[in-house]
DNA sequence: ATCGTCCCTGCAAACGATTGCAGAACCCCG
DNA sequence: CGGGGTTCTGCAATCGTTTGCAGGGACGAT
């Protein structure tokens, strides 16, 4: 806006007109209110003085600012941007602007972000890292702005999401290393306060049971983090307390490479000795040594989705809110194969 | 915006003051012209009733929205979220807020971008996906916004931009080749509408000939995109032309990986036959089977000097335009080694 | 006591749009 | 020719801030 952007006003002193016929004509809406010679006039002035609306000053009187704020924790992490995009790719086409910030995971940080999007006045929120007691929660209800969770829910309820179906990733996972004939599958989970955490988690311990086998609570290990480190950690602690275990079902494609690493540490070899599933299908996880067996999310589509939710809420914010959970697919690469004999 | 935000209005009946004494107030700059007891008065109410100024309403006075476009080809390419990141970490910082858009590397989606940025009246623009002769820099000099052109720039000059010192970085590939003894380096080059693609390939050159090798004009195959299929064609083209090849110097990480393609279909080992180098350093290069050997690229940090460079432009806008180059540094990793007995 | 200064505060006009209301012009019909 | 109804356009207020200008009051100096 460093130049003199033409205004409704210069438009309509072009024509002869008065600022707000100008405005009608150029609001699709209210058009038919003025007589189409007049609005010819007005179209060919406009373009002809390369009028462009001013879209913040429009909001500032319809109080409408077809702004939306994206709420991430890292958008370096391969994860999100698909989602981004899916997000993106809707509000745009309903003529929403996303500003996105991420938090890094921190409380803090959150809160900043949240700020300066009320200072925007969005109309709408998409919020990707939520933990499962959020504190930012009684924040949101005090902004009173539409939001809908993506990618990770909270415990409360009560605000529409779209997530994958964790639970049944898990069993796709558990199902598949079952099928190959592993009998002793441990499980590197992701933090517990983060719903994707324990979902999987409990969506692991529920497949285990439901074919049948004892379900052993120490076949799990807890990883700080959806960091490599982490998963190295957990592994490692799950492998020293199970030295027989055949296959892992890391609860993240990170942690999946973090118990590579651990077992590459103890001279074990993936799938040769222990089979590893990893969760998200994160880009190049066909390019990992070996390649990963994954649960594939489709993180575009889940964008996608809340976008559609978000644009729902602006629309009738009184409709309940309600949860979409997509479902995920296995992808079989070379991280896993049948166990080692004997150990069937 | 949906709940009844207090306004500065609210906040001056509720002291019994003007809207504009509270305006003062809540402006640093202006604060000092306002009475400490009056202004401890409306801070007070002003915490009170929750007030959140409108920093739209805000910029249509001022005429500065503190928003800034970022124009990338596409978030879910790995290279572009470190550079987002760095923009966006100083651009905050600053009090601005950044809107991505993603042109898919279509000047129509470009255009479009534009123009909704336009009617945002972004305060300033980075571009990270212009071409050499981008048919998009007249409408940015009709647009008159600051704008930094970052990661890639175009042959006109005159824009400041941002961008990693291609040239050094092929040359520390090709001599890093050399030193381990090949004597016959190819290159896949990027596409040559793109300044990374021109100036690698250049760079390329430059050092094969500043090492006093034959320059062969057919050791380098051009890859249409920056992507794997059109890597391992392009491979495909230098291998078949040059069976002795030892080595190859990819513009891209993801044409590296093409090469592994092409090389592995020929049943040639990497690096036992074949040695390859990437470009970019993108996340988990160094999961990839081999590990990649590829020149990293500081790409927040490019960021960074971006988002100072638009700044500065912001505030003088009539600083003449220059161009920041950093510097790249070799990682070697797994993909390369000595050339095969008898081929040095 | 008067005058000039300096603080502080209020007034009102922007910024660029949208929109309810009202009135002018026109048409049609009786 | 008059009345009623349409259709079109203008007027002015409004959205939430910022800011130049002016004026009121206090205070010190003469």
């Amino acid at each position: 806006m460093t130049k003199k952007h033409a205004s409704i006003h210069d438009v309509a002193r072009a024509v002869g007109v008065h600022p707000s016929t100008v405005s009608r004509v150029l609001n699709a809406r209210t058009r038919h209110l003025v007589s189409p010679s007049v609005a010819a006039r007005v179209t060919a002035a406009a373009r002809r003085l390369g009028y462009t609306p001013d879209q913040v000053a429009a909001g500032l009187r319809t109080r409408r600012s077809s702004t939306v704020g994206v709420l991430i924790p890292d958008l370096a992490n391969p994860l999100f941007p698909p989602i981004v995009r899916g997000i993106e790719s809707v509000l745009t086409e309903a003529g929403y602007t996303a500003i996105i910030a991420n938090t890094d995971n921190a409380a803090a940080r959150a809160r900043e972000a949240l700020e300066r999007f009320a200072a925007r006045r969005v109309d709408g929120l998409v919020l990707a890292g939520v933990v499962r007691r959020d504190p930012l929660l009684p924040r949101l209800r005090a902004l009173g702005v539409p939001t809908v969770l993506v990618n990770r829910t909270v415990d409360a309820g009560g605000i529409p999401a779209v997530v994958n179906d964790d639970a049944a990733g898990s069993a796709l996972a558990v199902d598949h290393l079952l099928a190959l004939g592993h009998a002793f599958i441990g499980h590197v989970a992701g933090p517990q306060r983060l719903s994707t955490g324990a979902a999987r988690r409990a969506g692991f311990l529920a497949a285990i049971k439901a074919a049948g086998r004892a379900v052993r609570e120490s076949a799990v290990a807890v990883a700080r983090s959806y960091e490599t480190g982490a998963g190295a950690q957990a592994g490692r602690t799950l492998l020293d307390a199970h030295p027989r275990l055949t296959a892992i079902v890391a609860a993240n494609d990170l942690l999946a490479l973090g118990c590579y690493d651990e077992l590459a540490r103890r001279g074990l070899a993936c799938p040769r000795d222990v089979s590893v599933v990893g969760f998200n299908d994160m880009p190049f996880a066909d390019r990992f040594s070996p390649p990963l067996t994954t649960v594939h999310i489709p993180h575009r589509l889940i964008g996608v989705e809340a976008a559609r939710l978000l644009l729902e809420a602006i629309a009738h914010p009184e409709t309940p809110a309600r949860e979409i959970r997509v479902a995920p697919e296995l992808v079989v690469r070379g991280s896993t194969a049948r166990p080692p004999r004997g150990r069937r």
